[in-house]
DNA sequence: CATACGGCCTCCAGTAACGGGAGAGTCAAC
DNA sequence: GTTGACTCTCCCGTTACTGGAGGCCGTATG
């Protein structure tokens, strides 16, 4: 009977010899037998075959444990080829889907990333008036400071994210606008109507506004409202709460990003 | 400011205690003050939003370290998010096709291993004749007992394993069944013509065979012999060396499996 | 004969992203 | 004063290995 030493068998079998060595502390393959006097380990041709299931076997992604349970049991009357490759292809299924998932989810955030930068091409942007879908929403009302505005959106991320299908907005319910002692809402758009302690849930009404895009950061944005409300009374509109602002681009979404390229819409609606 | 403690920015979040604390230590999240008397974390508002950051990231497999390191990267000039996205949908789209190989590997095992119960399902097997199609093998020929024959079968697997598309067999260069010191070659068919140093590959010629299928152990092969050359004596044939054994089922396969279920297809080959 | 080299051994550490648990300090309420 | 909830640090375990240190064994070469 041929005996292999360990660096033999290695190269026919293709598993490095520390796999091997671990193989045997884990019990999964044991060599036919072990010299007392220098531990050399000694593998015969019979292993060969064994080795060969286990690596198939662990090519199926099986566990080691798995494996050696099923290498042991597999002379039982019991033991059913079929159904254990069923349970694995089932188990590898999940990880396809899984990854699916995944993939389109990155699909999704790469066509918005495109979206946004196809708005933020021009070089200065021009108060527009617009017509705006109505949508459903989840807000959390609060007052305070503008830059608190984290939390609320955080929580309603924690409690509908799987549900959220557009850019995060905030409603301004004071007339002007305001940095300390605000009242606002933070709002995000959600495909699904889900009851959650502290959170309204609502449809946001369809109208029409003056929109402006600004670019930069958040403490920029009052020369824009400034140009948006020298519009807005130019024209002699009159202006209903609350007005809307919508973060296109900005450090909530996944990265923080240049604050030079964040992208806001401003959106003050109109009474008809 | 709002200060969370671990507890309540774990709830708010989603993310466990023990993550809290491994971000932290892994510098991925680390909180916005430490009490330095008791080493309390306390997280403001603004953690959130990076605290979403990252669990979205998470979410499409990114590794901590990556996160990091996007995160530090975000606000500078060259930051990319569509590359990085591009890279990650590469990553993921391999581990799709990774595992979609292995899902279509588990469904010709499992193709194969109904063919095979559908031919044992008889009770006994008559010998019959039939005509063979030729069919290309990788063959190993080695004298001694059949009983080594897992050496040259392994060396073929580690080499080829790749384009085996069919059962083993044995070729006997022995007019009539040894044990010992027989003459027979280790063949697998192959799906491609590869030169390996000690591996013989070759079209296996068509021809016209009395068959006979084997359940049970291979020590009780030579009765099943007996009455496939007993048939052959009767019908007046001559045979041809080398007759051929096909291991339908047996422990060279996956697993060991129950010696009495092994199924051994003998044949004998016309002279015509 | 000494030594260098390759092969083998054991033991330890590290990987990724946490979870579990021990033992101890902290805080508010009752 | 005590209870219970919360927090801390430190260590171990997970999976399937890989890498390295330090040392034994057998053979080929100077």
């Amino acid at each position: 009977m041929a005996q292999y030493r360990i660096g033999e068998f290695s190269k026919i079998t293709g598993l490095t010899v520390k796999t091997l060595r671990f193989y045997d502390e884990q019990g999964v393959l044991k060599p036919s037998c072990v010299d007392p006097e220098n531990g050399y380990r000694y593998y015969d041709a019979e292993l060969l075959t064994r080795a060969r299931a286990i690596t198939l076997l662990r090519s199926l992604e099986f566990s080691l444990t798995e494996i050696t349970d099923l290498l042991n049991r597999s002379d039982e009357e019991s033991f059913d080829v079929l159904d254990i490759l069923r349970n694995q292809q089932d188990a590898i299924r999940l990880q396809i889907a899984r990854y699916q998932r995944i993939d389109a989810k990155l699909c999704q955030l790469f066509e918005e990333e495109q979206e946004t930068r196809q708005m933020a091409k021009h070089e200065t942007f021009a108060v527009e008036e617009k017509t705006v879908e109505s949508q459903l929403v989840a807000g959390i009302r609060m007052k305070g400071r503008y830059s608190d505005c984290g939390e609320p959106f955080a929580r309603i991320g924690k409690s509908l994210g799987r549900y959220i299908n557009g850019k995060p907005l905030l409603l301004h319910y004071d007339m002007e606008y305001r940095e300390d002692d605000a009242d606002f809402e933070a709002c995000m758009p959600v495909s699904k109507s889900i009851e959650v302690e502290g959170i309204d849930i609502r449809e946001l009404p369809a109208g029409r506004c003056v929109s402006l895009l600004h670019r930069g950061p958040y403490e920029e944005l009052r020369t824009s409202y400034a140009k948006a409300f020298d519009y807005v009374q130019q024209k002699g509109f009159e202006i209903q709460i609350p007005s809307r602002e919508v973060f296109l681009k900005g450090p909530g979404m996944i990265f923080r990003g240049n604050p030079k390229k964040y992208l806001t819409e401003i959106q003050l609606f109109i009474v008809e």
